[in-house]
DNA sequence: CAATATAGCAACCGATCGGTCGCTAATGGG
DNA sequence: CCCATTAGCGACCGATCGGTTGCTATATTG
């Protein structure tokens, strides 16, 4: 029924897999996605979904590596914008609640990295390297943030800049609970008051 | 090869049974979990698991009751010693992390809570209840202990309890990710570290 | 000791899993 | 304009999925 496309739309097909892929992962799981499923939801053949990536852990990376561009652009990028240290981190966490809080589009089952990182964290394979990679990455940048912000004297000299990421994490894994299992509709003022008094008035000792 | 077994032995697989599948669920998830294998590891039939349950959804309510069950003993009810409020509360986030930190011959792929949270909190069902029901008794234990420690002037007037609450959750997630995905061995005495701040020393606005 | 109840097994069910293969049909390069 | 390339399909593969059925062999009951 679709022989052979044009490059354009060729690369077209294989973002509409990966998009959809994403969101059904974000439900499901890196695992639990089939690409039966997958492929009867774009109306597509299992071969036809299959031969863009060559095998299901191919296509798990691939998504991963989706997800990813789309967290740091929605996260990262526009955060990139104010100066570094303090100011840059709590934009980071900003648009990290409102990635949580309003992405159900891309991912309608919440961050599928949370869902990645508890999926495979018992569990061996690239896709497990692949998350863990992908969480420290993101943690050494909040560190990294956190450690100029101690710099500059924007948080108070002694604070542990792991420390701080450290929960910081916890508080968007709590967000993100908070928002998939409970629905809870106070849940982002919640993380707001908690990273105020992370990032404010706390006291780190080394 | 093992026909009819006095009652206590047959209580007993049945115990086998749990045993294993909360340990596998722990590593695969309640879904990831399957019958065939859960029956290869115990050298039993499938039919000779399924025949204790009747269905692969009531086994996974099955291994979440006795996974709650083993939590309460382990978490809950050594704090229970303590006096309401504070000294309760401290005693059981130390023995939340001593669970979260060496209850891997029990779950040996983490806080099963948490995955099956992760795993089921974009889906519908009986299972997704029992979890979000499990989460919700926990998390209101924690506020009515931090409740009673604002009361008794522990905490500081005007503390929020179920601010405390979620922040605890959120700090066990991190260790819980810390210890699975990182296997980070300073990561306990950071979630200490975290505690001592959120329970002692900090300003929870209303 | 006889009758009943049942734990567990072996075999099987249809469905689906990830994946392969041969083909069709349209495209882009020479 | 023709030919090599290739996206995608339909059919199929062996394995495994959750689950069912009929049976055996024993423990309990009377």
């Amino acid at each position: 029924m679709s022989p052979r496309r044009s490059v354009a739309e060729t690369r077209l097909t294989r973002d509409r897999i990966v998009e959809r892929g994403v969101a059904a992962a974000s439900v499901d799981g890196l695992e639990g996605l089939t690409i039966g499923q997958l492929a009867a939801d774009l109306g597509m053949s299992k071969a036809g979904v299959l031969g863009h990536f060559g095998s299901k852990e191919a296509l798990q990376l691939a998504l991963l590596d989706a997800a990813a561009a789309a967290f740091a652009r929605i996260v990262w990028r526009p955060a990139e914008l104010e100066p570094p240290g303090l100011p840059r981190l709590r934009a980071v966490c900003e648009t990290w609640i409102d990635y949580l809080e309003h992405e159900r589009q891309i991912f309608p089952g919440g961050c599928l990295f949370t869902t990645a990182a508890i999926e495979f964290d018992a569990r061996g394979g690239p896709v497990r390297d692949a998350v863990a990679r992908l969480h420290k990455l993101w943690r050494r940048r909040l560190v990294a943030e956190a450690r100029t912000a101690v710099a500059t004297g924007d948080l108070p000299r002694g604070t542990d800049p792991e420390q701080v990421a450290f929960e910081l994490v916890g508080l968007f894994m709590a967000l993100n609970q908070e928002i998939q299992l409970f629905a809870d509709p106070n849940a982002a003022q919640r993380t707001r008051r908690a990273l105020h008094r992370l990032l404010a008035t706390a006291e780190h000792q080394q």
